[in-house]
DNA sequence: GTTTTTGAACTGACTGGTCAGTGCAAAAAC
DNA sequence: GTTTTTGCACTGACCAGTCAGTTCAAAAAC
């Protein structure tokens, strides 16, 4: 049994598999998942409908795994961000700042993705309530880590709570990013980046 | 014939939609919109499908009206305490402070609320879409216009994006006030408010 | 020849919304 | 002060439509 590859190196499966991520994830997005319909996700993906549960067992289980898949890009790159600061010898805010940035730019290239993530995060009593704490864990540890070792070293004052502050960044950047882009998407990245920058590193009041 | 008004003055048909609201609220934070039918709203409210379709033209309508009304009582809240600090001669920064108070404490009082509100916030296409615009922007317009005054009597610096600044400050407030009912709901109010000021005045990285 | 996809038909559970009718307390009629 | 009327608030069975999930024979892709 082996499984072909198309030129990408994807599988023919995958690569459908892709497909159904794509259209899924604007529709949950828009509507939410209940009010999305199987029908619908197949239709904006071009295929049949059998195609969708020959490929995944529910549509539960779909999107289970596009959270899954849609985090794990998200965590990738924030990890990716604090090993470029650490290997400019950057300092911890450094590696805060870059990882803003890095979120703002995850945000920006999957919109509907964290719409559909923030959608929610917060419930209760859902399905994949359990995959979605994993994720989510993962993606926020990443900012829980800096935040620690900055103040092992020195740079961070060590009567922070590393955990609240770590959501609260987060947070931040969550909600300027999607009022970004539902209020006044002409501003650039950097705009909103250096806005948020400022507000990190506390120089809101007085001057310079 | 007259309207008969119950103990509290309030009519039989407003304590009804009070109840409704009550039953609305949970259900739609835990589960969704669409996910919430109007026979549980019902049930939990403990009247009769047909009495939900007597107080409202329909489960959306409901929904609405349940938003105008619990931004309402934020918007209120954010005033009162802008208020308050300026009846004291607080700055600009103690009013900031006061309202990430007033913030904490209405989530704290109606988590349901707040987590409906943000899994709700960011969708597009969806019938109550505007009512959910205009409410938004009177919270957020109190927060907006304590930068600007701050900005304009030079308390901040007038290089920083009220818009975004807005936003992001909201945004920080939210998320660490889900993260605390979610995540560790033993944690104090001043606990999370402490952290958050902490963040709000640039105390994170060196000390005092 | 094996894997994957197609597409249409079908099922059975569920849902938003409807509507004819009930209960009851105040007002009117007597 | 008793009887009758009025209309608000509520009820719950019912209906027409929708949707997740199934099935499967045939085609396409590899």
């Amino acid at each position: 049994m082996e499984s072909s590859t198309a030129p990408g190196g994807r599988t023919r499966r995958e690569a459908t598999r892709q497909k159904l991520y794509e259209a899924a994830v604007t529709l949950i997005a828009e509507q939410g998942f209940s009010a999305t319909t199987v029908d619908e996700i197949a239709e904006r993906a071009g295929v049949a409908k059998g195609t969708v549960y020959y490929n995944f067992a529910s549509k539960s289980v779909l999107f289970e795994e596009l959270l899954r898949h849609g985090v794990g890009l998200l965590t990738a790159s924030l990890r990716e961000a604090v090993e470029d600061t650490a290997r400019n010898g950057g300092s911890k805010v450094d590696a805060l700042d870059a990882m803003i940035r890095a979120g703002l730019v995850f945000m920006d290239r999957y919109p509907s993705f964290t719409q559909l993530y923030v959608a929610e995060l917060w419930r209760t009593n859902r399905a994949w309530q359990s995959t979605l704490m994993v994720v989510r864990q993962q993606a926020v540890a990443v900012v829980e880590g800096v935040l620690r070792e900055g103040v092992d070293n020195g740079e961070f004052s060590a009567e922070i709570d590393v955990q609240l502050t770590a959501a609260a960044l987060v947070g931040m950047v969550l909600v300027a990013a999607l009022d970004w882009q539902a209020f006044q998407p002409e501003r650039s990245l950097d705009d909103v980046h250096s806005a948020l920058s400022r507000l990190l590193q506390g120089r809101v009041s007085g001057r310079p």
